[in-house]
DNA sequence: TATATTACTGACCGCTTGGTCATTTACTCA
DNA sequence: TGAGTAAATGACCAAGCGGTCAGTAATATA
């Protein structure tokens, strides 16, 4: 059949390739308008298929989003997975490494919309926040513990509680993202994610490394601070 | 006029309370449902009103909701700058001052809502995202990277980017709040915010002090790592 | 080429909800 | 006290949108 043929037609059957263009043109209006804001007909029609057609495959807007958000994780999740077993070295370079990755092939990829989207709909969505949170959320996050457990047991690290230094690690890069998503049209120039990570995890392991909260410099003796107030306001006992 | 005499009317006039009211009811089910999500209907009734009430005081739902971020703002930014003000000591005694000051008053407060709030809906009220971005994080902002500033300046910190610094810093806090009001329900236990935020600065304010990023331990050197190939991976040169 | 199958269409339905307004009720003041 | 004012009501409207389905056109089959 040749491409004039195929234009000739009011339309052509692709029961194949359907689901994977409409869930491309969902994640594109979820990412940019949100949820209640996408409307199913524009959904097809960008994905150049009337509404009847989205139905065929998907049973509802719910089932959509779902389906959206399942089939754009599981390659995210296999590329941060298959690191983890390849590298050997040290804790903090594994870290850079994986943070690196993470970032060309999900950061500035139109995958970079997820999260935002999910902080946004999870609670509207409990459901399919739950399968969120554990098949993404939990094992980012235990990934990430090991490799501050493992750099704490060798001694590059200084100990603390993993699960906090995982969430500490994470955050910069987390809120990154869905600030690109949000905030970002705001600002006349955008943050450089490539030096901002670099900074972020030099300061961060460099913090980790020291043994203690940077009184060897002496300089919070000399200075007139009142230590026995501040640690007032902290009052539950620093975690150490 | 006598409690039992107001309770037999069907309603009385209350011209002052109104506004107010309305918009802690709508603070409450926008944070809770998110702005689409929320009727005004409920709105109403959660004020114990009408809705027809309701559009004696906001013109449309828009307006309400603009409303609602504004009057939310206004005490957590009088709060923010008094304490600027008020301190003085070394930068990173202020800084922790600060964090555990906004924690307690915003972050604990129902206004903790508002940043996830505002997140969420900018990119379709980006009338109100400017406003929220000039009035509420340009202004934060520009606190803490002042403090950032006087802290290098006295070689306290190291000298790097205050504008990453500050960024740095605000995100695990930030996150923290955006957190609660996502994925918390999907823990069964959650962070305690205190220690978090403790175990936060104290890592930033130690890897802020310290000069290098953690090759004075010798451990980078021992291990097996390649730093040739992670430096390849970073390219665009380290901004120190 | 005739027939059967099914991917696809698009008009349609009904519910939800933002927004309106004629009417009612509380309050004020001469 | 009763006439005037304005706060508050709630029934109502219209539009938007998720979801349906009878019909149509592309394809498979024989």
């Amino acid at each position: 059949m040749t491409p004039q043929q195929r234009q000739d037609r009011r339309w052509t059957r692709r029961k194949e390739e359907r689901p994977a263009e409409l869930m491309a043109a969902a994640l594109d209006l979820f990412v940019e308008r949100g949820y209640a804001a996408t409307r199913l007909d524009d959904v097809a029609a960008r994905a150049g298929v009337s509404k009847g057609t989205l139905y065929l495959y998907f049973s509802s807007k719910e089932e959509l989003f779902k389906a959206v958000i399942r089939s754009g994780i599981v390659p995210l999740i296999e590329r941060g997975e298959r690191l983890h077993e390849e590298h050997q070295g040290s804790a903090g370079d594994l870290l850079r490494k994986i943070v690196f990755a993470w970032w060309q092939s999900v950061g500035s990829s139109k995958l970079g919309g997820i999260p935002k989207l999910m902080f946004s709909e999870c609670r509207n969505f409990p459901e399919i926040g739950q399968f969120y949170f554990e098949e993404v959320i939990s094992r980012s996050y235990r990934l990430i513990e090991s490799v501050m457990e493992s750099g704490m047991e060798s001694g590059e690290f200084r100990r603390m509680d993993a699960n906090y230094a995982t969430r500490l690690v994470v955050a910069p890069i987390v809120l990154l993202l869905l600030w690109r998503y949000s905030f970002d049209f705001c600002e006349s120039k955008s943050v450089d994610a490539e030096s901002y990570l670099d900074q972020h995890l030099d300061v961060f392991i460099s913090g980790l490394v020291a043994r203690d909260s940077g009184d060897r410099t002496g300089l919070n003796e000399k200075k007139g601070a009142k230590p026995a107030k501040v640690i007032s306001i902290e009052k539950k006992g620093r975690a150490r």
